[in-house]
DNA sequence: CCAAGAAGGTATGGTCGCCAAACCTTTACC
DNA sequence: GGTAAAGGTTTGGCGACCATACCTTCTTGG
C-alpha cells in the first residue's frame, strides 16, 4: 500500500503544483461545466456578451474568446443582428472513450473523486432533508425525479446530474451544491460510459424515488442513507465494470 | 426568506464573478493556509526557494514575493547565509476582532460554511473509520488528540484544527482533506474568537476522544455520529455567542 | 420600406503579471 | 580563507488582460 502517514499525506498536498488558472480557463470551465451538467438547457440563451463580461468581471475580449472555445467544442452557437445572441445547443452524444482508457487518464483520482462523492452527496442529501420547502421546491424536484425517470436515450445522464444538483440545491448552501457539481462534472465521462442495462436503470430509478420521498417528507437519515446506497451502488456499478 | 428556488439559485451561481487568483494570490494562500492551520509547525524551515518556485510551479520572483508576503504578515522569517533559509513561526494570537464584526463580515456566507462542516466533517470521519489504519497511523491519531486535550492556553485553536485535520487526511482523499482544510479556514478567525470556557473545553475533549476511539475501532456510522454532535454543538456554540 | 436599435465581430494600444537568467550578498563549515 | 548553500536583486521580454472605439448583421416598428 502506499504510505498514507499523516503527515506524509500533507506534505504531499502542501508541496504540489499551485493550480493557476486564468480569467480564459476559469470562464470556459465555468460554462461548460454548466451546460454538461444540464444547468444551462438546450436552446437558453446567455445574457448578451456586454453584460455577460460584465457579471463575470472579465473583459469582453477575454468572454469572447472563452465563447469561442465554447463554439469549437460545439457546446454553443452564436447568431448575429438584433435578437441574437448566444445559445447553448445539448452536448453532442459523442462516442465515449473506452472506460478502461478513461479510468487510466483518470488514475489516482477516481478513488479520490469517488471517496468525495462518497461524503458529499449523501451528506447534501440530508440537508436537503432538513430544510422546510416551498409547495414550487417541492415540484420542482418532483419534475426532476421523473425527468430522470421517463427520458429518452441519450438524456438520462444530463437528467440524472439535473437531479443530483438540484437536490444538492436545495440544501441551500451554494458551496455543498458546487462540491457536488465539481465532483459530477469529474466523473461526468465515466459515468457516461456504462453500458446501458434495463435492470440497473430500473434499481436506479427505485433509488431515486427513494431519495426524493425522504427528502420531501423531511426524514434526514433517510435521504442519506438512500443516498449512500445510491451511490455504492453506482460506485460498485463502475468498478465492476472497469476490472 | 430569500427564494431558494433551484433554478433561480443555479443561476446565481452560474452568473456570478468567475474567480480569478494569479499565481501570487494561490501560492500565499498556500502557504497561509497550511501555517494557520498547523499543518506547517512552529520553527520549520521550508524547502530553498528554487526548489520551492519548481514544486508549486511558480517562478522564483513570484515565489519570493509570496514569501514576502507571508513575512510582511509575521508568519515565517528568513535567515541568510548557508544554512539559512524560511522559517514557520507560529501565528501571533492577535487580538480577535469583535465576533459580531467578523461574523457581519462572513454575513451570508457564515451558515454556508457550517452547511458545508456539516455535511464534509461527519463525512470525512466516517470515511476514515473505514481504513484499516497502520499502526504508525494509529499512533499518530492518538498523539493529536492527545496535543488537543492537553494544551497550553493560546494553541488550543492550532491544535484542535491539527486533529480535524489529521482525521479527513486519514481518510485517503486529498479532495475530501481540501475541503475540510478549506472550511476550517473559512471558520477559523470565528473560532478563535469564542470565549474559553472551562467546560465547553470539557465536553469538546470528551467528543474529540469519542470520535477517535470510533474510527480507532473501525465504527464508521458511530464516527460520523459523534462528529455530527461535535460539530452541531460547535455550531450552536457559535450561534448562540453570536445572538 | 427604411431607419433605429440590439446584438455579435474586429482592431488597437497600453498595462501588468509572470518568467528565465544572470548576478550579488551573507553565512556556515571544512 | 575558500567553497558551498542559501536568500536578495536586476533586467529584459512575452503574453494575458483590459478599455475603447468601431464595423457588420439582422430584426423590428413606424
Amino acid at each position: 500500500m502506499t504510505a498514507n502517514n499523516v503527515e506524509a499525506l500533507w506534505a504531499k498536498t502542501v508541496f504540489s503544483p499551485v493550480p493557476v488558472r486564468n480569467a480564459f480557463e476559469v470562464t470556459v470551465e465555468r460554462l461548460a461545466q454548466s451546460i454538461r451538467l444540464g444547468v444551462l438547457v438546450d436552446g437558453q440563451r446567455l445574457p448578451p456578451e456586454r453584460e455577460l463580461a460584465e457579471t463575470f468581471g472579465v473583459s469582453r475580449v477575454t468572454l469572447r474568446e472563452a465563447i469561442k472555445g465554447l463554439r469549437d467544442a460545439g457546446l454553443v452557437e452564436s447568431r448575429r443582428g438584433r435578437g441574437g445572441g448566444t445559445f447553448v445547443m445539448s452536448p453532442k452524444v459523442q462516442r465515449p472513450r473506452r472506460a478502461d482508457q478513461i479510468s487510466r487518464s483518470l488514475g489516482q483520482s477516481l478513488d479520490d473523486a469517488l471517496d468525495l462523492r462518497r461524503v458529499v452527496e449523501p451528506g447534501a442529501a440530508g440537508l436537503a432533508a432538513t430544510r422546510t420547502l416551498t409547495a414550487a421546491d417541492r415540484a420542482s424536484l418532483t419534475r426532476y425525479l421523473d425527468a430522470a425517470t421517463n427520458c429518452v436515450a441519450g438524456t438520462r445522464r444530463l437528467a440524472d446530474s439535473r437531479l443530483h444538483l438540484a437536490i444538492a440545491a436545495l440544501g441551500g448552501s451554494a458551496s455543498v451544491t458546487a462540491v457536488v457539481a465539481d465532483v459530477q462534472m469529474r466523473l461526468d465521462e465515466l459515468l457516461r460510459a456504462i453500458p446501458v442495462i434495463a435492470a440497473n436503470i430500473a434499481h436506479s430509478n427505485v433509488q431515486h424515488a427513494a431519495i426524493v420521498d425522504a427528502i420531501l417528507s423531511g426524514q434526514a437519515d433517510r435521504a442519506r442513507i438512500e443516498m449512500e446506497e445510491h451511490i455504492d451502488g453506482t460506485a460498485a456499478l463502475l468498478r465492476g465494470f472497469l476490472s
